[in-house]
DNA sequence: CCAGCATATGCGTCTATGAGCATATTGTCA
DNA sequence: TGACAATATGCTCATAGACGCATATGCTGG
């Protein structure tokens, strides 16, 4: 047994898509959407209206959030609610920015300190 | 006191720290470097050996990887070593690893009995 | 000081993607 | 069916970013 755990090196498409997640939630637009909707469902125009974007950016930010498997959508006549599909990304949220809050803080002591 | 927003409407200003964490986040690339610093920390050359990838490139994404506080540096030599700046990326990528994982299955679930 | 290694960076190229405009698509109601 | 509303999509432009090559920078040993 002498051969250590190698490394546990993760398939390439897991990889892949856990990358493509990430990529979903790099987007400032698209982090105010899920903040919205972390209130309850909307449609695409509540949306829109609220971010004060313009409706094609919006219905596609929305589709690449929902590509990413990040919310789901449900029709009712013709507009479409979104909502969050997995509470999971505000735990991501959460770390993410906790983390950029001690951060901030720490550049702010240091430029204090000089 | 005074007016605040109804909603809790994070700072712009956050809410782009966050997006530009998650964005570092969302290379498979960068993945695979965590991955390997995970177990210890390594030097570029290391990283660039074991990646297979081109020697500039993986100093960019280490570079990249700093600037969002993902990972630390540490000198010796003229050797520099990257290391985990902060565990909690591993939080998150586990959080998202295993919803992604969820979704494979149920993809595949459902195509086994569509 | 010189040779040599490790790392960073300037540059060109190619691809991905966000934003806005116009338009297609789909559904509702009179 | 025709007018209207909500959403999606084709198109174009502009920008960001990944990659590879060559080279600069910085450190060490002789």
């Amino acid at each position: 047994m002498g051969s250590r755990p190698a490394k546990s090196a993760l398939p390439e498409a897991l990889i892949e898509d856990v990358a493509m997640r990430f990529r979903a939630l790099s987007e400032p637009v698209r982090l105010r959407i899920l903040q919205q909707l972390q209130e309850g469902e909307r449609s695409v125009n509540e949306v829109t209206q609220t971010l004060g974007a313009g409706q094609s950016n919006v219905s596609r930010h929305l589709q690449a959030l929902f590509d990413a498997g990040l919310v789901a959508r449900r029709r009712e006549g013709n507009t479409v609610y979104y909502g969050i599909a997995d509470p999971m990304i505000f735990e991501l949220c959460h770390l993410v920015c906790d983390s950029a809050r001690r951060d901030a803080k720490a550049r702010l002591t240091r430029l204090a300190r000089g």
